[in-house]
DNA sequence: GTTGTATTTTGACAGTTGTCAATTATTTTA
DNA sequence: TAAAATAATTGACAACTGTCAAAATACAAC
């Protein structure tokens, strides 16, 4: 991004910030991610590109800016320390409520583009990287373990999208209790759970 | 990629593969993956773009390619079956050898571009990719577990990748020993480990 | 309200991308 | 070896990208 979103914005700034993102969100439920243009997104921002390249690098930083923006939502409800094995589940809880409650976001996602796309990769590792950092928190204090903190933090960021993933994609009627399961074993380790 | 380089490939083909192939390779030492474009492997290699584009979708494509062509000579090493724990290890180990032995590779990996740059993911991902495979094979007899066989192997391909970037770009200097235990650790369950 | 400053917007530009139909080279067949 | 068939190469094209310095707008202080 060019600019700091978390710094005081002026009228005009979250205008035209609103416009791209609305567009871009417009844009995604009518072709795939790959054939979307940045002057697709201007014509529909009403903006010329010269605008657009005043506040983002290129599409894909419009589309990571676009998660950060929905993702605000979800992070809000994720109490910032506690214990580690809780914490990761009510992480994974919250991400696959979120989905489930956002079915049309995921449709979008999905609908011109795969599961393997460039625009799932984007969300999570959008949803990854702000695991990591929740998790890291709740690891940091714990000493006892023989892993550095940070691969450790790192494992279970992983963990949970991969849970995360096989949820919405190879088994969207899967229920929440299962998909802890499923969670809970790899979490104390895959082999002997 | 637009050819099939598994079928046969006339003498033609094979040079032109192989030009695309030491140009991209040149052109990695010289500056960062996002600043090469097509133009510079074209010049590089001495063929006009169209043809590049004969071979190749785009700078990605020829990247995952190359991955592939360098990445047949660790695939080859390692035992298409056996037992999983073990199976993990040795792929793990094997890719930690062939990043020791190819240090001039990891540097032109890293020179330009940091670990999070679309270089070293494009390489991992391949890796992944293809570790996934092999420790999907190991699995797949091993009915025991809760957790689908599919996404077991992806938590172990994960691992692996996870524990192999730490090696590689925060603990540089880890010998062997201690990167195994790191890997065991986490593979039988991080929190009680 | 006017002035000066900072921010936002803009059109135009040079370079890059990916595609096409036409050309050239290579291999196969007779 | 010559003709036919197949494969590889090519230049030219239209569209897209990212950047710049100039213009327009919003904002603050007086």
């Amino acid at each position: 991004m060019k600019i700091d979103v978390t710094q005081h914005l002026t009228l005009g700034a979250k205008r035209t910030l609103k416009a791209f993102r609305l567009a871009m969100f417009e844009a995604l439920s009518e072709k795939g991610f790959d054939k979307i243009t940045v002057n697709d997104i201007c014509k529909k921002s009403e903006y010329p590109r010269a605008t657009f390249y005043n506040y983002f690098d290129d599409k894909f930083d419009l589309l990571q800016y676009l998660w950060s923006y929905i993702g605000k939502d979800i992070l809000d409800k994720i109490p910032k320390n506690g214990d580690e094995e809780d914490g990761i589940v009510k992480i994974f809880n919250l991400l696959l409520e979120f989905f489930n409650d956002h079915q049309e976001l995921l449709i979008n996602i999905t609908k011109n583009n795969g599961s393997d796309s460039h625009l799932w990769h984007s969300m999570s590792g959008y949803l990854r990287h702000e695991a990591n950092i929740l998790i890291y928190n709740y690891c940091k204090e714990n000493n006892q373990v023989k892993v550095p903190v940070k691969l450790l933090a790192r494992f279970y960021s992983d963990l949970i999208i991969a849970v995360l993933e096989w949820c919405l994609f190879e088994q969207p009627d899967i229920d929440v209790d299962t998909a802890d399961e499923y969670l809970i074993s790899l979490l104390n380790g895959g082999l002997n759970a």
